[in-house]
DNA sequence: CAAACAGTTTAGCCTTGGCTAACAATGTTG
DNA sequence: CAACATTGTTAGCCAAGGCTAAACTGTTTG
């Protein structure tokens, strides 16, 4: 349960950089990490799907399936995990739509994914860098991280 | 190769947020991600077995079991893999040590992780947060980004 | 209206990263 | 030094997320 003690002297200065956190906050930080794994495609998808209705009118699979540069297959398999996690509605050889939690989850994402594209662009980044920085980051962001990064840059575009 | 085209009216002013990226932009943002999925947990052994024997003289699977909240068939696993890709040395029943190229991405993604880790602090966010949100972000922070977060931080201490 | 083409699905394979249970080795201590 | 506790390994299971190849459906067009 807990480490192996170290055997260095109690109270000397340390040479090295910041210590390591207590066992229980460290196992916290990567338990967040793996639980945002598991939800991070999902999310991903959700979001495209809903962009792709947004500003084509409809999402076919194939269109997902070039944008992610993923095989047709990955992507028809996937469709069907969304719609068991009824995400969206689908009927075999046609457009897909979102469901009221697909749409939920769309616009969530969605606005996540701008706070965090903004931020970038408004911390100097090249647009470009940003968006590929940006598609990662947006999983692990917390809604407190989310909030101050959306302030800095509402007070970035005053200036 | 392309997408199927939009019915829409070619200038009519959008009513949506930003539009799409082009597709093979697109695909290159996900690809990027898909890449750091890959490497990522990788990382984040090779600097925590770092960071153990640099705080702790000693990097057991125990301790690294425990402070990643993970059973310990799967370090054990995980240690076969890193022992195979000459990350780290291991003799059955002992210590772990890290090879030239282990400690070499030890110190990569440590530093890394660190100016994320100051940076989010120097935004305001709070240090439990910070470190949560930093596990995560890090893999996903392009060098362009780190520079301008290590600047940032910089200024930031300097007023 | 039949081909050809484009899009979708299915089957079967692989790697990664989790888990539990059982067993083996090592360390500690009465 | 024997028993017990801790630590490490192995085996076998599972789900997720990739892939290719092949089959099937729908659309376009000669
Ligand atoms: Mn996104
Ligand atoms: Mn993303
Ligand atoms: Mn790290
Ligand atoms: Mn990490």
């Amino acid at each position: 349960m807990t480490d192996s003690k170290p055997n260095a002297s109690l109270t000397a200065p340390s040479i090295h950089g910041d210590a390591l956190p207590p066992v229980e906050q460290h196992a916290q930080q990567y338990a967040t990490v793996r639980n945002a794994h598991e939800t991070e495609l999902i999310e991903d998808y959700v979001e495209l799907i809903g962009d792709l209705l947004t500003h084509r009118g409809e999402a076919r699979a194939a269109d997902i399936a070039n944008r992610m540069a993923v095989s047709q297959a990955t992507v028809s398999k996937m469709i069907r995990r969304l719609n068991e996690l009824e995400l969206v509605t689908s009927k075999p050889y046609r457009s897909l739509f979102l469901t009221e939690a697909g749409q939920k989850m769309a616009e969530t994402s969605r606005a996540r994914h701008d706070i965090v594209l903004h931020f970038l662009r408004a911390l100097g980044v090249k647009d470009a860098t940003a968006r590929i920085d940006a598609e990662g980051m947006e999983h692990h962001v917390s809604d407190e991280t989310l909030d101050i990064m959306q302030r800095f840059t509402e007070q970035q575009q005053k200036s």
